[in-house]
DNA sequence: GAATCGCATAAGTGTGTGCTTATGTGTAGG
DNA sequence: CCTACACATAAGCACACACTTATGCGATTC
Protein backbone atom coordinates (compact mmCIF):
# COMPACT_ATOMS: atom_id res chain seq x y z
CA UNK A 1 0.00 0.00 0.00
CA UNK A 2 1.93 3.13 -1.25
CA UNK A 3 -0.15 5.17 1.44
CA UNK A 4 1.54 3.27 3.85
CA UNK A 5 4.56 3.92 2.51
CA UNK A 6 4.28 8.02 2.03
CA UNK A 7 2.90 8.62 6.06
CA UNK A 8 5.98 6.10 6.79
CA UNK A 9 8.48 8.50 4.84
CA UNK A 10 7.52 11.24 6.20
CA UNK A 11 7.61 10.16 9.84
CA UNK A 12 11.45 10.65 9.96
CA UNK A 13 12.41 14.01 10.47
CA UNK A 14 15.39 14.17 8.47
CA UNK A 15 13.61 12.68 5.89
CA UNK A 16 10.87 15.07 6.00
CA UNK A 17 14.25 17.98 6.00
CA UNK A 18 15.94 15.99 2.83
CA UNK A 19 12.25 16.65 1.01
CA UNK A 20 12.17 20.46 1.99
CA UNK A 21 15.47 20.61 0.78
CA UNK A 22 14.74 19.15 -2.83
CA UNK A 23 11.15 21.17 -2.65
CA UNK A 24 13.73 24.21 -2.75
CA UNK A 25 15.52 22.94 -6.11
CA UNK A 26 16.38 19.57 -7.44
CA UNK A 27 19.92 18.82 -6.92
CA UNK A 28 22.28 15.47 -6.92
CA UNK A 29 22.68 13.05 -3.38
CA UNK A 30 25.76 15.12 -2.41
CA UNK A 31 24.99 18.48 -2.99
CA UNK A 32 21.96 17.59 -0.36
CA UNK A 33 24.40 16.75 2.48
CA UNK A 34 25.90 19.32 1.94
CA UNK A 35 25.39 21.25 5.75
CA UNK A 36 22.96 18.10 6.86
CA UNK A 37 25.23 16.25 9.13
CA UNK A 38 24.04 13.06 7.71
CA UNK A 39 26.88 10.22 6.21
CA UNK A 40 26.43 9.24 2.37
CA UNK A 41 25.06 5.48 3.35
CA UNK A 42 22.52 6.97 5.24
CA UNK A 43 21.39 9.67 2.67
CA UNK A 44 21.23 7.11 -0.03
CA UNK A 45 19.02 4.96 1.98
CA UNK A 46 16.72 8.04 3.23
CA UNK A 47 16.95 9.04 -0.82
CA UNK A 48 15.46 5.09 -1.56
CA UNK A 49 12.70 5.56 1.07
CA UNK A 50 11.33 8.69 -0.26
CA UNK A 51 11.44 7.39 -3.74
CA UNK A 52 9.52 4.50 -2.82
CA UNK A 53 7.09 6.43 -1.30
CA UNK A 54 6.79 8.66 -4.67
CA UNK A 55 8.10 11.40 -2.87
CA UNK A 56 10.99 11.96 -4.80
CA UNK A 57 12.33 11.47 -7.83
CA UNK A 58 15.85 10.46 -9.67
CA UNK A 59 17.65 11.23 -13.15
CA UNK A 60 20.49 9.64 -13.98
CA UNK A 61 22.85 12.08 -15.13
CA UNK A 62 26.45 10.88 -15.84
CA UNK A 63 28.20 9.24 -12.70
CA UNK A 64 25.93 12.26 -10.54
CA UNK A 65 22.12 11.45 -9.29
CA UNK A 66 19.89 14.37 -10.02
CA UNK A 67 17.30 13.93 -7.22
CA UNK A 68 13.40 16.30 -7.38
CA UNK A 69 10.79 15.86 -5.81
CA UNK A 70 7.82 13.55 -7.61
CA UNK A 71 4.70 15.41 -7.55
CA UNK A 72 2.49 11.89 -7.76
CA UNK A 73 3.39 11.42 -4.03
CA UNK A 74 2.15 14.97 -2.91
CA UNK A 75 -1.11 14.25 -5.20
CA UNK A 76 -1.87 11.15 -3.06
CA UNK A 77 -1.33 13.02 0.51
CA UNK A 78 -3.82 15.43 -0.94
CA UNK A 79 -6.04 12.73 -1.96
CA UNK A 80 -5.97 11.18 1.34
CA UNK A 81 -6.59 14.64 2.93
CA UNK A 82 -9.64 14.96 0.40
CA UNK A 83 -11.48 12.05 1.62
CA UNK A 84 -11.99 14.00 5.29
CA UNK A 85 -12.73 17.18 3.84
CA UNK A 86 -15.52 17.31 5.57
CA UNK A 87 -14.20 17.93 9.16
CA UNK A 88 -12.00 20.82 8.03
CA UNK A 89 -11.99 23.78 9.64
CA UNK A 90 -13.85 26.61 8.44
CA UNK A 91 -10.77 28.58 7.75
CA UNK A 92 -10.09 26.81 4.85
CA UNK A 93 -13.55 25.49 4.14
CA UNK A 94 -13.28 27.26 0.95
CA UNK A 95 -11.37 24.72 -0.37
CA UNK A 96 -14.18 22.15 -0.21
CA UNK A 97 -15.68 23.62 -3.42
CA UNK A 98 -12.19 23.35 -5.54
CA UNK A 99 -12.00 19.69 -4.21
CA UNK A 100 -14.80 18.46 -5.76
CA UNK A 101 -13.02 19.11 -9.07
CA UNK A 102 -10.30 16.40 -7.74
CA UNK A 103 -13.09 13.87 -7.62
CA UNK A 104 -14.09 13.69 -11.42
CA UNK B 1 7.27 19.40 17.45
CA UNK B 2 3.72 18.37 16.26
CA UNK B 3 4.41 17.92 12.77
CA UNK B 4 6.28 14.33 13.50
CA UNK B 5 3.40 13.50 16.09
CA UNK B 6 1.09 13.94 12.81
CA UNK B 7 3.16 11.20 10.31
CA UNK B 8 4.06 9.20 12.81
CA UNK B 9 1.12 8.45 14.02
CA UNK B 10 -0.25 8.17 10.66
CA UNK B 11 2.45 5.74 9.64
CA UNK B 12 0.56 3.04 11.38
CA UNK B 13 -2.22 0.93 9.30
CA UNK B 14 -4.41 -0.15 11.94
CA UNK B 15 -3.88 3.91 13.21
CA UNK B 16 -5.31 4.78 10.09
CA UNK B 17 -8.29 2.68 9.72
CA UNK B 18 -9.28 3.85 13.12
CA UNK B 19 -9.32 7.40 12.16
CA UNK B 20 -11.45 6.50 8.99
CA UNK B 21 -13.51 4.85 11.51
CA UNK B 22 -13.82 7.94 13.55
CA UNK B 23 -14.49 10.22 10.39
CA UNK B 24 -17.53 8.62 9.84
CA UNK B 25 -18.94 9.04 12.67
CA UNK B 26 -17.50 9.79 16.11
CA UNK B 27 -18.03 7.02 18.92
CA UNK B 28 -16.26 5.36 21.98
CA UNK B 29 -13.48 3.22 22.26
CA UNK B 30 -15.53 -0.25 22.69
CA UNK B 31 -17.45 0.75 19.58
CA UNK B 32 -14.41 1.41 17.57
CA UNK B 33 -13.04 -1.94 18.48
CA UNK B 34 -15.98 -3.85 16.80
CA UNK B 35 -15.21 -5.69 13.90
CA UNK B 36 -11.58 -4.81 14.10
CA UNK B 37 -9.57 -7.60 16.15
CA UNK B 38 -7.72 -5.43 17.92
CA UNK B 39 -6.71 -6.02 21.85
CA UNK B 40 -8.90 -2.72 24.02
CA UNK B 41 -5.01 -1.68 25.43
CA UNK B 42 -3.82 -1.82 22.29
CA UNK B 43 -7.16 0.23 20.96
CA UNK B 44 -6.39 2.77 24.32
CA UNK B 45 -2.70 3.21 22.81
CA UNK B 46 -3.66 3.81 19.63
CA UNK B 47 -6.34 6.19 20.55
CA UNK B 48 -3.15 7.96 22.99
CA UNK B 49 -1.43 8.20 19.98
CA UNK B 50 -3.74 9.65 17.95
CA UNK B 51 -4.50 12.66 20.24
CA UNK B 52 -1.47 13.47 20.95
CA UNK B 53 -1.09 13.86 17.15
CA UNK B 54 -3.88 16.25 17.67
CA UNK B 55 -6.35 14.15 14.71
CA UNK B 56 -8.28 12.94 17.89
CA UNK B 57 -9.70 14.58 20.30
CA UNK B 58 -11.77 13.07 23.44
CA UNK B 59 -14.93 13.70 25.41
CA UNK B 60 -15.47 12.13 28.33
CA UNK B 61 -19.75 10.74 28.73
CA UNK B 62 -19.90 8.99 32.03
CA UNK B 63 -17.69 5.69 32.50
CA UNK B 64 -17.32 6.28 28.05
CA UNK B 65 -15.01 8.13 26.29
CA UNK B 66 -16.69 9.48 23.18
CA UNK B 67 -13.81 9.81 20.68
CA UNK B 68 -14.08 12.15 17.26
CA UNK B 69 -12.11 13.83 14.86
CA UNK B 70 -9.81 16.88 15.55
CA UNK B 71 -9.97 19.02 12.57
CA UNK B 72 -6.89 20.50 13.70
CA UNK B 73 -4.30 17.93 13.21
CA UNK B 74 -5.97 17.77 9.46
CA UNK B 75 -5.49 21.56 8.92
CA UNK B 76 -1.88 21.25 9.78
CA UNK B 77 -1.07 18.65 7.43
CA UNK B 78 -3.05 20.69 4.67
CA UNK B 79 -0.42 23.47 5.97
CA UNK B 80 2.20 21.52 5.64
CA UNK B 81 1.06 19.99 1.96
CA UNK B 82 0.88 24.22 1.17
CA UNK B 83 4.34 24.51 1.66
CA UNK B 84 4.48 22.92 -1.20
CA UNK B 85 2.08 23.19 -3.43
CA UNK B 86 4.43 24.59 -6.46
CA UNK B 87 4.99 20.81 -7.01
CA UNK B 88 1.45 19.86 -7.15
CA UNK B 89 0.25 18.18 -10.53
CA UNK B 90 -1.97 20.49 -12.98
CA UNK B 91 -4.60 18.10 -12.44
CA UNK B 92 -5.11 19.92 -9.04
CA UNK B 93 -3.66 22.82 -10.18
CA UNK B 94 -6.86 25.19 -9.51
CA UNK B 95 -5.67 24.27 -5.63
CA UNK B 96 -3.11 26.79 -5.63
CA UNK B 97 -5.10 30.01 -6.25
CA UNK B 98 -7.55 28.81 -2.98
CA UNK B 99 -4.67 28.33 -1.47
CA UNK B 100 -3.07 31.72 -0.91
CA UNK B 101 -5.89 32.22 1.32
CA UNK B 102 -4.75 30.12 3.64
CA UNK B 103 -1.61 32.09 4.15
CA UNK B 104 -2.60 35.39 5.08
C1' DG C 1 -21.02 -0.86 49.04
C1' DA C 2 -19.77 -4.56 46.21
C1' DA C 3 -19.56 -6.04 41.71
C1' DT C 4 -19.20 -4.73 37.04
C1' DC C 5 -18.14 -1.99 33.22
C1' DG C 6 -15.22 1.30 30.20
C1' DC C 7 -10.95 2.70 29.76
C1' DA C 8 -5.99 3.85 31.04
C1' DT C 9 -1.51 2.49 32.45
C1' DA C 10 2.56 -0.62 33.57
C1' DA C 11 5.85 -3.89 32.25
C1' DG C 12 7.70 -7.18 29.18
C1' DT C 13 8.65 -8.99 24.37
C1' DG C 14 9.40 -9.51 19.33
C1' DT C 15 10.03 -6.85 15.26
C1' DG C 16 11.09 -2.76 12.59
C1' DT C 17 13.91 1.32 11.83
C1' DG C 18 17.89 4.31 11.26
C1' DC C 19 22.37 4.41 11.94
C1' DT C 20 27.22 2.66 11.37
C1' DT C 21 31.36 0.49 8.78
C1' DA C 22 32.66 -2.01 4.84
C1' DT C 23 32.31 -3.09 0.18
C1' DG C 24 30.31 -3.13 -4.57
C1' DT C 25 29.03 -0.80 -9.10
C1' DG C 26 29.20 2.35 -12.72
C1' DT C 27 31.10 6.63 -14.73
C1' DA C 28 34.67 10.19 -15.75
C1' DG C 29 39.50 11.65 -16.31
C1' DG C 30 44.47 11.36 -16.67
C1' DC D 1 43.75 1.03 -17.79
C1' DC D 2 43.75 2.65 -13.56
C1' DT D 3 42.55 5.83 -10.28
C1' DA D 4 39.14 8.76 -8.32
C1' DC D 5 34.55 9.90 -7.75
C1' DA D 6 29.23 9.53 -6.94
C1' DC D 7 26.31 6.54 -5.29
C1' DA D 8 24.16 1.93 -3.89
C1' DT D 9 24.10 -2.15 -1.13
C1' DA D 10 25.32 -5.46 2.72
C1' DA D 11 25.66 -6.57 7.45
C1' DG D 12 25.49 -5.51 12.19
C1' DC D 13 23.78 -2.87 16.17
C1' DA D 14 21.11 0.21 19.36
C1' DC D 15 16.82 1.92 19.92
C1' DA D 16 11.79 2.74 18.99
C1' DC D 17 7.39 0.75 18.26
C1' DA D 18 3.25 -2.10 18.48
C1' DC D 19 1.71 -5.72 20.74
C1' DT D 20 0.72 -8.74 24.89
C1' DT D 21 -0.86 -9.79 29.91
C1' DA D 22 -1.78 -7.83 34.22
C1' DT D 23 -3.47 -4.34 37.01
C1' DG D 24 -5.39 0.28 38.32
C1' DC D 25 -9.11 3.69 38.42
C1' DG D 26 -13.34 6.10 38.05
C1' DA D 27 -18.19 5.69 37.10
C1' DT D 28 -22.52 3.00 36.97
C1' DT D 29 -25.68 -0.60 38.71
C1' DC D 30 -27.75 -3.71 41.69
Amino acid sequence: MIENDIFRALADPTRRAIFEKLAAGGMNASALREGMEISQPAMSQHLSVLRSAKLVREERQGRFVHYEVDPEGLALIAQWLAKYRAYWPARIEALKVLLKDMDQ
